[in-house]
DNA sequence: TGATTTTAGTTTACATGTAAATTAGATGTC
DNA sequence: GACATCTAATTTACATGTAAACTAAAATCA
């Protein structure tokens, strides 16, 4: 049973593509055993190290709550390690293991995907793309329940 | 921290709106009880009733082991029920209740989605878009593992 | 200062997705 | 017909996301 072609649905659109693009990007990361998820905190921290919980909340649009659990798992890997701050003991600060920068390079890995999904799309079609995508966006934000 | 300006990721972009648009829709069903995935399998069985299990996986792109359980939740909400078939008895075909029937006019949800995505955009945009979008897809489709 | 409220992070319960193993029933081939 | 193989669906183990409850510490304020 094939989708239908009328009325096309952006949103079922976006979803296809999007998971499109995590699958690319999970089949990239799949050899060094990092999942997506992993990745995107690992890619705060390699540009720049010794982030807090709030703030790796802030960075990749996930909840503390999943990313304690997150990063109970980098630990257990021992690409990263918790550390507690002086001035503030409720906070934790995140900070990489030799083994984590060690995976400094994958911070590129966007590029890769990037590179797949915009192949076939002219410099200038991208120059339309982009924006469109982003005024998208704008028009879903401005009518979230959150926020 | 924000999300810093260039170089843009597209895979990103997309993540960024498939959730947004998924919240949306999320925020559209929870009155009703029903789960976006939950919607998913519900809207294939509104246009198609009786459907079975591989037939739902190939329409909605889930693994038949994410529906096995899927369709256990949908059946405690006495929305659908799962049928024998007598000709194959591997198969099992789905079929709705009176309940789940009755949330037919939920098929329409993803309209509601669509209004808002493309409020912004004019329909010569949205011509543009649409085949843009498409064309990524083929690109990643070309590139990926599976299939 | 002492009580109240916020904030940071964690934990728990639950829904969902994947991969791999399992079960039972078709199919195919000799 | 009997054995090997394929197929449909389920089950299990695990990662991840959400919401809500909980803990501990900081900040506010009367």
């Amino acid at each position: 049973m094939k989708t239908p072609p009328y009325p096309r649905s952006m949103g079922r659109l976006l979803n296809t593509l999007s998971e499109a693009a995590c699958g690319l990007a999970e089949d990239f990361l799949r050899p060094y055993e990092v999942s997506l998820a992993q990745w995107v905190v690992l890619s705060a921290l390699w540009r720049r190290d010794g982030l807090s919980v709030s703030e790796l909340s802030e960075y990749s649009g996930k909840k503390t709550a999943a990313l304690s659990r997150l990063l109970d798992r980098l630990e257990d890997k021992e690409l990263v390690r918790r550390a507690g701050v002086e001035d503030d003991k409720r906070s934790v600060k995140i900070h990489l293991t030799k083994k984590g920068q060690g995976l400094s390079h994958l911070v590129d890995m966007y590029k890769h995907v990037n590179g797949v999904l915009l192949a076939d799309l002219s410099e200038a079609e991208q120059e339309q793309l982009f924006p469109m995508l982003e005024r998208m966006l704008d028009s879903v934000e401005g009518k979230s329940k959150k926020r």
